[in-house]
RNA sequence: GGUCCCAUAGCUCAGCAGGAUAGAGCGCAGGAUUCCUAAUCCUGAGGCCGAUGGUUCGAAUCCAUCUGGGAUCACCA
């Protein structure tokens, strides 16, 4: 049962049986109509705007519309108040009855309350990370992947069927680069001294393993082969041995994709998948021969205007057209996702989400071209970007130049900070707002840090339950019904924990929707915020305690309302790929 | 120069498809522990929502222009 959804039924199902609306009903639409929590507590459990909205249309005004529609919503049992404010809200306060059913449904439902359906089955596609495999992660993939991944789950969640996928940029020149240092490494292997790594080529040691294990497979075979025949073998072993080193990256951050998708598959022979793309988009008109203007403002040294095959990708809301083939006649990177997005779209998804870094910020308008193009217009792609972060120690930025090799892995961070404070930082701020990661804040254990603070609610919880064992030493806890006593459930704060626990689904559907994770996130702290207070009033007043060893039905109650909260935590942490501890140490 | 992102309390940020007196954390000032983890909680001070116009019953939110910060610009991947 949701709360906001039931009542909008509610709400709109008692506004059609109205006289005045029902004179001028084909005027009216109730699209607008809006049923939400309120901003301020104080005015009541529910609100809509439904009078303001709909006054114009029915030529009255929004406070008289208000008294007739708070009349019929009077009506309603669970309803215990209805009032008007403002310029026509109409407050709605709910029976303590209602809240009771609220939470028995809501214990019975267990990890699956807030599940949607708003998703309707249909088919997502999240491609993330996509890093290229020519190196471990660095910290500046961790992101995207956390983003992607968690907007992955909680579309999952609101009921959308999803693939999380990732694209390996595995074709094109900084792959024969990979494969020409792995070649230096396994003629290393074999005894020659190389000396220092020649510049443009890959310098990091972890290529070193790569190349010993040529060694052992092939002994001095390769060395004795042209380059033209030596390239295919290593290259091979180099991709397979990044790949397999960056999903041990991801394992580590708790990301698993269901999809890898190789890009040399759409050049494999002869690049038939691409020409095959190329053709469609051909076939559609979107293609030329032509020659591009040169870039605007500052001109490359090296800049010739040269005859390309091109996308006339400005027709479909581009800036400028896009080179498929080159002057050289091979094709372009771009030519490449072209065969991509038409494979994805003809996988048959409804929406593809493509999570990026800001530095891929120029690209989005020609993959939304594009996915017009090849689509007609009936592909919905969108592009989350998602801004740098800037990794700080001890109040100091830390400073990082690929040249030097002095980059932070993404593994390094999760060694060092665990990979439960690394997701839910990287989602506890809106994507398109750069982060700030701060290593001795994510670590620290207070409220400062709003893992630690989210996790704590969730072991406290755990807590709870462990001392209602020793107060209750026979008490099966794993077969109780914490839902048969709900009805005691009648504090006044209790209740506002419940209105809490109420919003989950509406959060869950907003965000999904929204595609914004870091909504979730929030509302997580808002949860354990509103647990942590509540718990706290049991110092004050011990009769607000959740275990009262003489008043066995009531803890069980209780018991029941801390199952519930738990429950979300849970829940919610398990979308963001965060773990929900029973105890913190 | 073009494009994209951002601008809200001293600091770091939320603000839910425009709505009622703009919220939270940190920091600051005060308070709560014979009692389920004080690793927490409660109270208070603190804001011309970057600027100017526009849209309307109503704008931090939508539109335009401007200012200031960040990213990006390719036959690269």
């Amino acid at each position: 049962m949701n709360l906001f959804a039931d009542f909008e039924n509610r709400i709109k199902n008692a506004l059609e049986v109205l006289d005045i609306i029902k004179e001028k009903r084909s005027e009216v639409d109730f699209g607008r109509v809006a049923v939400e929590p309120p901003r301020d507590q104080s005015h009541g459990d529910v609100a809509t705007n439904a009078a303001m909205v709909l006054a114009k249309p029915l030529g009255t005004n929004p406070r008289a519309l208000a008294d007739i529609i708070a009349v019929a919503l009077r009506g309603d049992p669970d309803i215990s108040e209805v009032s008007v404010a403002g310029p026509g809200f109409i407050n709605i306060r709910l029976s303590t009855g209602y809240w009771q059913r609220l939470l028995e449904s809501m214990i019975e439902q267990g990890t699956s309350y807030g599940r949607s359906t708003v998703g309707a089955s249909k088919k997502a596609n999240v491609e993330y990370v996509s890093a290229n495999p020519t190196g471990p992660m660095h910290v500046g993939h961790c992101r995207g992947a956390v983003v992607g991944d968690a907007l992955a789950n909680l579309m999952a969640f609101a009921g959308y069927d999803v693939t999380k996928e990732y694209y390996i940029n595995d074709a094109g020149s900084q792959i024969d680069v990979l494969a020409r240092s792995v070649f230096l490494r396994y003629r290393e292997a074999l005894g020659e001294t190389i000396g220092e790594i020649p510049s443009g080529l890959y310098p990091g040691d972890y290529l070193v393993p790569v190349g010993q294990a040529l060694a052992e497979e092939y002994g001095p075979r390769l060395h004795n082969m042209s380059e033209e025949d030596w390239l295919p073998i290593v290259k091979d072993k180099a991709i397979d041995a990044m790949m397999t080193m960056i999903r041990e990256d991801l394992d580590a951050l708790n990301v698993h994709h269901d999809i890898f998708f190789s890009e040399r598959a759409l050049h494999a022979g002869g690049a038939q998948r691409i020409r095959a793309a190329i053709n469609d988009l051909t076939f559609k008109g979107h293609v030329y021969r032509g020659t591009l203007p040169p870039p605007k403002g500052q001109l490359p040294e090296d800049w010739e205007d040269r005859e390309q095959t091109l996308f006339r990708s400005t027709e479909v809301g581009d800036d400028i057209d896009r080179p498929l083939i080159k002057s050289d006649g091979s094709y372009t990177y771009f030519a490449a996702d072209v065969a991509y997005f038409k494979d994805k779209f003809d996988r048959g998804y409804d929406e593809m989400i493509y999570v990026l870094g800001a530095d891929h910020g120029g690209y989005v308008k020609r993959l939304e071209a594009l996915a017009r193009a090849v689509s007609g217009g009936k592909a919905k792609l969108t592009v989350l970007l998602c801004q740098l972060v800037k990794l700080f120690r001890n109040g100091e930025p830390v400073k990082m130049s690929k040249r030097s090799g002095n980059f932070v892995t993404l593994r390094e961070v999760v060694d060092e900070v665990g990979r439960d404070a690394v997701r839910f930082m990287m989602l506890y701020r809106k994507s398109s707002e750069p982060l700030d990661f701060d290593f001795a804040k994510v670590t620290e254990q207070s409220k400062d840090n709003p893992v630690f603070y989210v996790q704590y609610a969730h072991a406290r919880c755990a807590s709870v339950f462990r001392q209602a064992q020793k107060a209750f030493p026979d008490l099966d806890i794993e077969s109780l019904d914490l839902a048969a006593h709900a009805n005691l459930i009648c504090e006044e704060n209790e209740l506002r924990l419940i209105a809490k626990l109420a919003e989950y689904p509406r959060i869950v559907e907003a965000a999904a929707v929204a595609q914004e994770p870091h909504r979730l996130a929030f509302y997580l702290y808002d949860l354990a915020s509103s647990f942590h207070g509540h718990w706290s009033k049991g110092s004050e007043n011990a009769d607000l305690r959740f275990v009262n060893d003489k008043n066995r039905q009531l803890s069980v109650a209780r018991l029941g309302l801390v199952h519930a909260v738990a429950s979300v935590l849970k829940s919610g942490l398990a979308i963001t790929g965060t773990a929900a501890p029973e105890e913190m140490r």
